[in-house]
DNA sequence: CAGAATCCAGACCGATACTG
DNA sequence: CAGTATCGGTCTGGATTCTG
């Protein structure tokens, strides 16, 4: 396919992957399913909860998670992947595909910056 | 596939793609082939020297383009596409069309607010 | 338990001016 | 032509404290 640089919507799908906490997240949900607030803050050691509660806010509003609010005492909120925001799999897939790879590229570079010293 | 969160690599494939002109810098290397540094300004309305040339070395960084300076006045530099870099080509075929749904979805959503006012 | 509210540091992006 | 240098505004992420 030829995307016509004017006509680019990559913006739009690198829009909601970018934050830092938000493919992690994505992945949790899609690995577990319906997850408890404090069961994703506790997968996730590191991320405070002002930024859990931001990402996750983020995503609901483009609908690609749910957020499920039971109202009683002490709250209990649950969070899980849409129908929508599953279609984002693949390209999750792909990337952590091309990341791995990447990853091993640039070890191969390093080495062999070594071995010129 | 499934993706293990503790050993996501999305992240690196992301990093790549993110910054403001990424994409589109990419997507005009990958339609036209070798382009100038004028060239790919003068098709980037809005962009800057600066950002040109910061979004340009961060991208020859990962060996994703390559630059060639050809020594002469004035001088001349020209940017490419390495072999590596085109492996990108997909993610970015997959986000343009995962965008371009996105987009549509946004607009029906917008749509059945208005008509329940 | 699941957050809301503040405050703060650094990164990111842009406008502008200067240079070999 | 293809940068570099400087300044400044905004946006992001994080630490901490408070609440129903």
């Amino acid at each position: 396919m030829k995307i016509e640089p004017e006509l680019c919507r990559v913006e739009d799908a690198l829009g909601i992957l970018v934050g830092k906490w938000k493919p992690i997240i994505l992945l949790h949900l899609l690995k577990e399913g319906t997850q408890r607030f404090s069961e994703l803050k506790r997968s996730m050691p590191g991320i405070t909860q002002k930024m859990l509660t931001k990402q996750l806010r983020e995503l609901e509003s483009e609908d690609i998670i749910e957020r499920v609010v039971y109202p009683q005492v002490p709250p209990k909120v649950e969070y899980s992947i849409t129908e929508y925001g599953r279609s984002l799999q693949p390209i999750l897939e792909m990337m952590h595909e091309w990341g791995t790879k990447h990853t091993l590229h640039k070890m191969e570079k390093l080495k062999n910056k070594e071995n010129t010293l």
